[in-house]
DNA sequence: TATTGTTATACTCTATAACTATA
DNA sequence: TATAGTTATAGAGTATAACAATA
């Protein structure tokens, strides 16, 4: 038998992990029935615009998925006019990709509905302690995703 | 022009936005990815193991997704010999969902791998200050998903 | 050899629509 | 009428496998 403590520290962490589970599959369900475009298109659209091009690596990398899976999304961007890719001069095997004028278009008018309504949802429901904590919780979040 | 201070709060939760779209993107990216059951039909099993015995309205509710689509995983669960159904008595259109030995054992076995590895993350790489401040967190995320 | 990127394919997850049975 | 549940179907999202081109 192990100490009771031991048990105790376990158990509370076996129900943490639950709950982290079950909160960000809720999360993500809600995100994903938003309106507009796809959650997957609308998050790589709104990283372009704040931190700029990127490759096709680097997008995926950004969002901890596969190359693959990035390529796919970029693709599926790309037919619909949302973005579009520029050689890189330095090493023909990659590209940078960029927003079109539709893209940012498109982003213009998805930010006056608020952002899909999180950001609104953010600015309406939690109180600036708040918000404060959710960017502390973050990066936590991120380790464990990231370990 | 509105004034630069509420451009500056409108800005900032906007990035909030962001970072929570894609933090919570990865997280469940990566709990996906886990070896073992679906994480869908995982978490309704450690749902049913923490809390008992439920239907697959109360299901639904609890994970903030629609009857239809729990019907679904449960069918799959039950396929594969996990849960068991038993009519409730006093409303014969309703039925509870139970875990199965086979059931209980798979889950046995996966809290042996520790939890598809979430709970040792969470005792490993986070300190007991992080844990209580992940804790303070994810109802604000549920709020955010409830709205 | 390693890296960037691609297409083909398949699986998980979850939604909407349309339905049956019971309250 | 309302609620609990179901099946059918479709779409989003992402992975693995297999490949081509460039470094």
């Amino acid at each position: 038998m192990t100490t009771p403590t031991r048990n105790a520290d376990e158990q509370a962490s076996a129900e943490l992990a639950h709950d982290v589970r079950e909160t960000v599959g809720r999360l993500v369900r809600r995100l994903r029935a938003e309106p507009g475009a796809p959650l997957a298109q609308t998050t790589v659209l709104a990283r372009i615009d704040r931190f700029g091009p990127a490759s096709v690596s680097d997008l995926a990398a950004a969002e901890g998925m596969r190359p693959q899976s990035m390529a796919q999304t970029v693709r599926d961007l790309e037919t619909a006019g949302l973005v579009s890719r520029s050689p890189d001069p330095d090493d023909r095997r990659r590209a940078f990709v960029s927003l079109t004028a539709a893209g940012r278009e498109l982003l213009s008018a998805t930010r006056a509905r608020r952002e899909g309504r999180l950001t609104e949802a953010i600015e309406r429901d939690l109180d600036e302690r708040e918000r404060a904590l959710l960017r502390e919780a973050l990066p936590l979040l991120a380790r464990l995703a990231d370990r």
